[in-house]
DNA sequence: AGAAGATATTTTAGGCTTAAAACATTGGCA
DNA sequence: TGCCAATGTTTTAAGCCTAAAATATCTTCT
């Protein structure tokens, strides 16, 4: 396991060598996406018709509402899952409507925090309450053991994931010097 | 089961009806997501770094691949599940790429039937070869048995979903006329 | 034949999203 | 102290996405 021998072996090396077609874990990821999306699409129009609100705004609240202090906009990005620079715009629209409060920090003049106001916070709670129960609505007919199974399996998948990422952005771990005097500098 | 004296209840009824919280249909609702986004942003990191193509063009061009006639707009924006207007433009750029074709129907000429030209057949396949073996990867920690596991489990979902959204769209389904004489017309 | 409704697509207006470049601030270190 | 890399955010350019209205064509019914 920790032979310094040992030739490297990534993710990829592993699967070429079992050259059989990899179609069920294919299928498996289409099932996978397409539960994904009917479920986005579904809860997307059900905000928009009864709250008039889109999903990412939603999802925006929903991250600060767990987190009392309130949060960065890298914090933020990493949570939700998306960019940068999506952000700054999406904060924008939500301070202009009022339910978000954003200032900047005192130490570091860098980072924005952003938080829900009052109003905000009351916003959500409503939206929040419904939501559950339009998600229990939608995975009804699945039982409790079922569930379970599921979000075992969807953890296990979530690691394998994580593992194949970690391997492919860097194949070169141990064994280098901590990080080697860089030959130029790109500008 | 058809007993007509029975009062309709719908899945939201069923729901409310058991007021303990939803949490883990919520939590499994997230991870499920999670693993979703994380896949998909990896495959459409490695599209965009191996292929300079897009997910939605990488998607749209599978779909023709499937369909060796063709498709319809509609046939597409229901398989690939986006909305209808959606495609135009994305069928316009594919076309000027010279990876799709594009031509009215004979007999009914609303309909714009598209399919893959030679070039984007044969760019198509080159991708999905790799596609395939990134997906292996992303998935390489799951046996086959939790693959059948998941592929079982998410059926389930899959039609836990179906079932809510048609009971959502329609709550009056049968012990009606067929369609009843419209008071009005919307314009 | 002609009107009314249904179906297929496009257009429009607004919002979301990313990758990459630009900007601003901080902390380390010669 | 002053340079420089690292960090946090914004800007930019291009593309994706939706809902709703508009357009075009077909079908049906009288």
């Amino acid at each position: 396991m920790d032979d310094p021998n040992a030739v490297f072996i990534d993710a990829e090396t592993v699967v070429l060598e079992r050259p059989r077609d990899h179609k069920a874990e294919l299928r498996l990821w289409l099932r996978l996406l397409t539960c994904a999306t009917l479920v986005e699409d579904d809860i997307r129009a059900r905000l928009r018709s009864a709250f008039d609100v889109t999903l990412p705004r939603f999802d925006l609240m929903a991250q600060l509402h767990k987190a009392p202090g309130g949060l960065t906009l890298s914090q933020l990005s990493g949570r939700m899952m998306v960019s940068n620079g999506n952000l700054t715009a999406l904060v924008e629209r939500l301070v202009e409507a009022g339910q978000l409060e954003r200032r900047v920090t005192a130490n570091d003049r860098r980072v924005v925090n952003v938080r829900l106001t009052d109003a905000g916070e009351r916003a959500f709670a409503a939206m929040a309450r419904e939501h559950e129960g339009w998600i229990a609505e939608l995975f009804l007919e699945l039982g409790d053991t079922e569930t379970e199974q599921l979000m075992m399996l969807l953890g296990k998948l979530k690691g394998s994931v994580r593992a194949a990422m970690d391997a492919g952005r860097k194949p070169e771990t141990s064994a280098m010097p901590p990080s080697g005097p860089r030959s130029g500098h790109q500008p």
